[in-house]
DNA sequence: CACTTCAACTAAAACGATTTCCCCTGCAGA
DNA sequence: TCTGCAGGGGAAATCGTTTTAGTTGAAGTG
């Protein structure tokens, strides 16, 4: 412990009040502060002796360099926010789950915002970047939290989930209208002609895709779509529930439905078992997303899937591309989907109830 | 516009490269920097000319302060580490979702860390409150994640959902045994004697306590405990499935089960439903926790609640406190639980199958 | 031997705020 | 008229790093 002797006593008086920093490590080790920072962060650029000498003085007085310091002479603070709507829907959890394992294999950590849809809380969130208390932004809403201004200066920004609209902006997404498509013509292949659609939000860009899906499915299929048979509601089990219970008023006999996700269609299920519906033998039942409790609803979900893992993975790392300067190619990115058949649909029987 | 002609050019030409500092506006506004970070900060203590003077030139030129310079000099950051074994899970994600509000709601941001149990990722992030880049730390797992030196120097932490076992840490949770006994106790007063248990993994002391509050029920009803009714798995559904495989390949006439968890619950339900057995008319089912879709599940979950916003909020609060010194009473909170009768518990009958 | 080269280090200047002292100006009270 | 005080502001130190621009000394080269 020679070290321990040698040091300035100051030194020591400061260890119990303040912490420690770069430059008392640099004076106990014998070596100047740059030093010290380059043992730290660049290994490589310093002697195997050196650095020893430098280690184990950091660690007899439990030095852990500042990342304020080095954050504030970056200007990066190495921190990602990422914005969800509602961090407790299986769908997004997912997302932001890969997008947190991405993140942290790059050196960043993210910064969870659940705005519950707020615009005030999403522009809040935006400013943490402008503040540079983050580096970037991910955005799973198709808000844009930036007032007019962002026109001039454009953050590190990247959209996915429910797309923005704007051309400008690095995008991460899948076909909308290809997966109500592909769920309406598994109905339809299986003999159902009169499909009854649960929509989220009617605002919603993801909705409005998925229902022209629909439409042109069910044009190919040279079926007249009715506007009577679409129902909005909200992405949530108990908004299903409830558009659920309309349906079957308006449409007793109905055969089957095309849920614009798994959450909805959990409280559809719900309902209808409650009414006695059997789930696929009277009506069936398609959706979208695939979340993970959706293989063990009774009956398991047929539904669209969504790549939550690759989205979010693929969020993160197009927006660090875009923080550390190696802009992607592509502003737009769709990724694919799959139909999963499980026991939600069956073939159309005519009613005899 | 006069501002705008008579600041200095290389301040404007600044402007297209490197950002504006607190130094820019305040010579813009013809002030000192010290009066730029109060009219930022502590907009009471400046006159309100002198406030609108130095507004209108951060508007202007579009100047946000950094909070890194702030967040060095003041040593804080704001920001809070949010440690969860997987977000994905619905037991966690309204926790954090609390927890991100009231951190929010008294100025601090929530760091996440997915670490899927991992001690690596759990001392990483801790890593992170060592260096400032976070003022504090929630942990909802058991395992702290700091070595031995944690003994020295107790950085602003809390634990809560599965608690560590110290009690120099300050701890939210709920009263697991009681709880164990009031699930266990709702199934004896229903009739049922042979009660079946799927518990978490054996090692968690949540698991340990609900298990003893269940041998406490038993014993009071005077029916001896049989250790091969429980059954250890995990707190997921899939692996709730399979337990659930093997106690009716154990037991065929087994007429109540025990889950600790609602998502293992899931499972079991699967497998119960895709083997034709009735729930709750043969087989009664219990679990622990009510998330959201508990209530939507075929037939309705019967469980005990857990405060999952209480939980979140509370723990946060407590962080914050400690983090503000101001260190809360109690170092050890235990929540209310509630009993959440629904349709998957019945009254026993005999088999006949 | 004089020369480059290079690795290994150093001193000191940033980075962008906050905060500690201080000073000034008015004004109220004596 | 003088004192005391408070509100409003300013200069400069400070927080803990990184990074720039050199400075060394030793090894390699012709």
């Amino acid at each position: 412990m020679l070290w321990f002797m040698l040091i300035n006593h100051s030194i020591l008086s400061r260890a119990q009040v303040a912490k420690l920093n770069i430059n008392d490590i640099a004076l106990i080790a014998g070596v100047s502060n740059a030093t010290v920072s380059r043992a730290f962060r660049e290994p490589q650029k310093v002697s195997q002796k050196t650095r020893d000498k430098v280690m184990l003085a950091a660690k007899n007085v439990g030095f852990t360099p500042s990342s304020l310091g080095a954050s504030l002479k970056q200007g990066r603070s190495y921190n990602i926010v990422v914005l969800v709507p509602d961090i407790t829907n299986p769908y997004f959890s997912p997302i932001v789950r890969a997008m947190e394992q991405a993140a942290n294999a790059r050196g960043y950590s993210v910064l969870l915002g659940d705005t519950q849809d707020c615009p005030d809380r999403e522009r809040s969130y935006a400013k943490m970047v402008k503040s540079k208390q983050a580096d970037g932004i991910i955005i799973n809403s198709q808000r844009l939290p930036l007032d007019l201004d962002f026109e001039q200066e454009l953050l590190p920004i990247v959209s996915t989930s429910e797309l923005v609209e704007n051309d400008r902006i690095y995008r991460i997404g899948v076909d909308n209208i290809a997966i109500g498509k592909l769920a309406t013509e598994h109905l339809l292949a299986l003999g159902h002609t009169r499909i009854a659609v649960v929509s989220g939000n009617e605002p919603l860009r993801s909705c409005q895709d998925r229902l022209l899906g629909y439409k042109l499915a069910l044009a190919e299929a040279n079926i007249a779509f009715d506007p009577a048979l679409v129902y909005y509601t909200q992405y949530s089990t108990a908004t299903g529930a409830k558009a659920a219970e309309k349906i079957v008023a308006d449409i007793p006999n109905i055969s089957a439905i095309f849920s614009f996700g798994d959450l909805i269609s959990i409280g559809i299920l719900h309902v209808l078992h409650k009414l006695n519906y059997q789930v696929p033998q009277q009506v069936s039942l398609i959706s979208i997303d695939d979340i993970s409790l959706a293989m063990y609803c009774t009956p398991p979900l047929t539904t669209v899937a969504q790549p939550m893992n690759t989205l979010g993975e693929l969020s993160m790392n197009t927006l660090i591309d875009l923080i550390e300067k190696k802009p992607p190619e592509h502003k737009l990115t769709l990724l694919a989907h799959k139909l999963i058949c499980r026991e939600s649909t069956g073939q159309y029987k005519p009613y005899t109830r």
